[in-house]
DNA sequence: CAGTGGTCTAGACCACACA
DNA sequence: GTGTGGTCTAGACCACTGC
């Protein structure tokens, strides 16, 4: 026999989401506590509490000390996306990848860019665009300004053969992002690279990093026709 | 004095990635083992082993048995974004929401429908069109198709003043979703009603929602100008 | 104040993966 | 085999919060 093996906190976890899904628990009535639950699975109560935790991360309950653990209401569930190197992302789709500068150069800084990043009036920055090729087609052009300040080795000669994303991830740690999606319509300066005509939406994304609170990179990527982010959960 | 305050698993935590900003264990390199760890924060490996899970969990570093724990080099960091009710996420915004529906009928299952979500040949579809205002502003435009089989208790009527994407959240469970953003252009359909000019960039999400195998609804959602989805971390 | 979740500990055994 | 992470336990104390 061996049903001796030990309760898991993924079994609490299964066992706990059928009787929400089953409605045993309805949304906004409140689960018995930990103790309890520890009992009725005959395990710790440590056990059942890393359950409710991972449940509680995952937005499927709420819980708060004294008054106990809720089923939620309103599942804001949330929606996980990696965002690995563009060269990564096109490699393991199967095609081959390319990369290609645009073009760099060290222009005064736009009054906008310095108001986005908060830079000082003496900042300079780097500014180039080049493109991600995945089998020869156009996947996605970088429109890119690094602050010099924050990387003070930096040269458009690092850029000939390697993309910015790639070394700034291999040379500077960031702290902190900011990430944003959105739609937009080719321009002039990216409708060509991108082989689309222009006015065509381009799912387009802007990053933002920075080293604690100070600025390092702003990017701006418009993706190929027909990209798509996808996820599943 | 009060030196004596036991070592959390986030002190542990910011700890660790201090030393992996600052390269003490550079990209790729293996880490101390969680007993050396402990040792040198003073405190249980339980609690070592929590703070590295969830750095492991944020993409951070990568754990394997007997290998040992090492770095990430390639920080395939990942953004989470909340996916709430579009009503939730307009009052968030300080906007008074209004809903109102555009169309709902019960056409014969189209063949795209059917192969998407891998429909039987006599399964029948509630379709229902429906807009999303903040302010009067048009901010969503929804068209979606529900699964008549797994939500057999379903009538148009039913979503005269409430929003579909409500109803089922209150409804029915479900168990898994698959959910896709694009950039499409505007189109007869949806131009109208999102106050757009044909052809104009229209942010897009694609949702896809199931009970264990079993597909409850499809769902295309049409955003207003400008939208913006937007996650930090 | 009292009840619930949050966390830490010390110890144990297990599972996996490399040598 | 043997070392590393993965997990469970039993017990303890703490922290927040509603009464």
């Amino acid at each position: 026999m061996s049903l001796n093996d030990k309760v898991s906190f993924r079994d609490i976890k299964v066992q706990i989401l059928a009787r929400i899904r089953d409605r045993v628990w309805p949304p906004g009535a409140i689960m018995p506590g930990e103790v309890e639950l520890s009992q009725e699975f005959g395990c710790a109560r440590a056990t059942v509490n890393r359950a409710m935790r991972e449940l509680a991360e995952e937005g499927f309950i709420d819980r708060r000390r004294k008054t106990g653990t809720r089923v939620n209401a309103n599942p804001i569930r949330q929606a996980k996306f990696e965002i690995p190197l563009v060269r990564v992302e096109i490699e393991a789709s199967g095609a081959a990848y390319r990369y290609a500068l645009v073009s760099c150069e060290s222009p005064p800084t736009p009054d906008w860019l310095r108001a986005r990043l908060g830079l000082g009036p003496d900042d300079k920055v780097l500014h180039l665009q080049c493109m991600h090729y995945a089998d020869n087609a156009p996947f996605q052009f970088e429109d890119r300004w690094i602050n010099k300040a924050t990387v003070p080795d930096i040269d458009c000669s690092d850029f000939e053969t390697l993309s910015p994303n790639e070394w700034l991830v291999n040379q500077v740690p960031f702290t902190e992002a900011e990430i944003s999606f959105s739609a937009t319509a080719a321009n002039e300066s990216n409708a060509d690279l991108l082989a689309l005509p222009i006015g065509e939406p381009v799912f387009t994304a802007e990053r933002i990093t920075w080293l604690k609170t100070r600025p390092i990179t702003f990017a701006r990527m418009f993706f190929g026709r027909g990209y798509r982010m996808t996820t599943r959960f």
